[in-house]
DNA sequence: AAGGTCTCCTGAGGGC
DNA sequence: TGCCCTCAGGAGACCT
């Protein structure tokens, strides 16, 4: 599913296309989509329909469309959400919502596994209530990292599972969680209260270096479920160190890279460079 | 109260 | 060929 640098490939491409545009016509394919609306998809979208894009914001995973009177339209990919401008000629499989807009585009929301979806939020334009828990993401600029780091060492968790908790870092998920420790390198069981501080910098610093790079190449595409708006594949994939690596050679040390499960998916670490830790403490 | 598990959904790929 | 199983980039509801 796409993370932090695919969203904010996403955005940026809602941004060209949508900002200053008309919402002319909404059309709700798949109700699921639309999330946490008690009067309908009808109600959503006649909501939408007239009013104008103003911005597009992001936190962590989350982005929305900033209508003009200060509402707004909360986004989320889920597993296999994908947006796509379309002159109106081809159809994407599992298209949900279209959005009609005043220059004779639309904007297609299409999303296979339907974890994703759209929800109008009123008055959300600063911040949609709605996501009033995500944590600020690592790349905000007023991220602040002495109260993360004070947060984290009040948690008595593993810390890869500490870096999904979105209420308290927002945007890591199961790739880049996985791509920072190595780079750390950290064991993602390694308890956060008995982190060092040296290791809670380290780590911070390669979340945001992994993801500033994933971004810089347009994000990480395994398949065609993750395009951008142009339904461009981002080539980060081939950089990745240890998240689906399992049998290649460490680019440190040589040693296979180990799949393992945790929390119910993959984890992927060098045995040598991130070792298990022993007991609770360390 | 916070940590950990389960579940929502479709599709791809491997083993038999 | 097809059937069944496992797995997939998330997050919120629900247990303990």
């Amino acid at each position: 599913m796409p993370e932090l640098p695919e969203v904010e490939v996403v955005r940026r491409g809602l941004a060209q296309h949508v900002v200053s545009r008309t919402i002319s016509a909404v059309e709700v394919l798949h109700p699921r989509s639309v999330r946490r609306h008690a009067a309908g998809p009808h109600d959503f979208a006649s909501r939408l329909t007239g009013r104008r894009v103003d911005d597009v914001r992001r936190r962590g995973k989350y982005l929305w469309l900033v209508l003009d009177e200060g509402d707004a339209v909360l986004c989320h990919l889920g597993m296999s959400g994908q947006f796509r401008i379309d002159g109106g000629d081809s159809e994407p499989k599992h298209l949900a919502i279209a959005l009609a807009l005043d220059d004779g585009q639309r904007l297609l929301f299409a999303d296979q596994r339907t974890f994703g979806g759209m929800a109008f939020s009123e008055d959300g334009a600063e911040l949609p209530h709605q996501i009033a828990h995500i944590a600020r993401d690592p790349l905000d600029p007023e991220f602040d990292t002495a109260m993360f780091t004070t947060r984290l060492r009040k948690r008595q968790t593993g810390v890869k599972r500490a870096l999904l908790d979105q209420t308290l870092v927002s945007g890591i998920g199961n790739i880049y969680a996985d791509e920072a420790l190595w780079r750390t390198p950290l064991h993602y069981a390694r308890n956060t209260r008995h982190l060092r501080t040296r290791e809670i910098d380290g780590l911070l610093h390669h979340v945001v270096e992994v993801m500033r790079e994933a971004l810089d190449q347009g994000g990480t595409s395994f398949d065609t479920l993750y395009v951008n708006v142009n339904g461009e594949s981002g080539y980060f994939e081939r950089s990745l160190a240890a998240y689906g690596q399992e049998g290649m050679p460490c680019h440190r040390c040589g040693t296979p890279i180990r799949r393992e499960p945790f929390m119910n998916r993959s984890s992927y670490r060098c045995p040598v460079c991130q070792p298990r830790p022993r007991n609770g403490r360390w």
